[in-house]
DNA sequence: CCAAAAGTGTTGCGGTTACACCCATGT
DNA sequence: ACATGGGTGTAACCGCAACACTTTTGG
């Protein structure tokens, strides 16, 4: 994945994708294992060379869509990494990136061709490869941030949710508890949301409202 | 400035600096202006490339030095472009970042050795080369969101000031008036400002405190 | 004495916070 | 019937916005 440089003489460009998820009630991100060289048996975030032939975007996509299969899901640049020894493969320049999914009913395959791959709860990750456990402290501190005042957490849930889920996607990124009345109230007073006029069934409790975005666009938003 | 490259077998980092200063109660931002290639006659934002034995950061406080001959002034990274087809010279990928500087009392040589070089008030800023119209732009919104929420517009304000001084760079950056009087009692209260027991002298009216920041290092913190 | 900016408090409003009970369903 | 989460309103509080006059100097 990365390429073996003797001297330094040019400076490769590559992008690393923090993958963020919800799962079992605990924020955590995609990590996969690197299985030669330097770092061999460390996990890593998913990450890959940028092509001269595409932007920086496209490759961040790409690189994206060839670890999880998933496309369209919310992914924002986050900061590029250019210290001289970050790499010891030789000059590595990454320009990382944050992605969120919803909960993946269907798991990550983790009998991919070349990798292992899986989930990692944030308070469970090991020490990395690189200076990957920077790149993960950098894209919670943004995401923590980020949901507060746009709209971005539509990309952790999926289509259709209840008010009780939406609420609790913001305790687990912030990693506090809101009060029930209140979230509802504001949240409800942005006019971002749609009932869909479903109800859960099914639940041994009164039934939910159902409701669903009604723009699924990056907008700045006072959210919270 | 820009190296030669017929095909697109490999990417080339960059760095692009968006200088902000003060001038006479007008935010202004230094062009440079190319003198040859694709882009002659334009103005850009100073730039240069990333010499692969140097970090990105270093790359951008060297190359800021080179053009302001100046040092230790707030740095930060805004945003890596990476369109394929943004520098015709060739696949350039650019890590830009943008600086503060306070009111340059001796002012920029304009009879530089290679360059033209003069500030640019932010309402008249000229059709620029590359996508650096599009970086401003970025440096302008991210310097204006910045401000409110951390204490950097230090960067852009000498030593001492008063707090007419301190409340004129946030309206010239914000582009909107603030009340003195709330204004005052604000920044007064989150302690971050030192009263250096002198007074302005030879104006024609009252005397003004004058004021230094306690720690001119960045931190975030809610000013307005 | 006039011009010019410095300095200083109070009130009203709006948004945030704190808080408790009934409802609808499954078992 | 009981357990479980869903759904709802009000009152106190606090931070922000609006607003005008006196002070000190130079000319």
């Amino acid at each position: 994945m990365k390429e073996k440089h003797s001297g330094i003489r040019y400076t490769i460009l590559a992008t690393d994708i923090v993958v963020f998820t919800i799962l079992d009630n605990v924020l955590n991100i995609l990590l996969i294992k690197i299985n030669s060289g330097h770092f061999e048996d460390f996990w890593a975030v998913p990450g890959g060379l940028i092509n001269p032939s595409e932007t920086v975007d496209e490759a961040a996509k790409r690189i994206f869509f060839e670890t999880t299969h998933t496309e369209n899901r919310y992914l924002e640049q986050l900061y590029t990494f250019g210290s001289v020894d970050r790499d010891p493969n030789g000059r590595i320049v990454s320009v990382t990136y944050f992605a969120l999914m919803p909960d993946p009913n269907l798991k990550i395959s983790t009998t991919n061709t070349f990798e292992k791959i899986d989930w990692f709860p944030m308070n469970d990750i090991p020490e990395l490869a690189y200076d990957h456990n920077e790149v993960v402290q950098f894209a919670l501190d943004r995401l923590r941030g980020k949901i507060t005042y746009s709209n971005i957490i539509y990309g952790l849930l999926p289509d259709e949710f209840t008010l009780s889920d939406l609420q609790k996607s913001y305790e687990i990124v912030l990693d506090r508890e809101l009060d029930k009345r209140n979230f509802r109230k504001k949240i409800l007073s942005l006019n971002t949301l749609l009932k869909t006029g479903k109800k859960t069934i099914g639940k041994a409790h009164r039934p939910a409202d159902i409701y669903k975005f009604a723009q699924k666009s990056p907008s700045i938003i006072q959210m919270l």
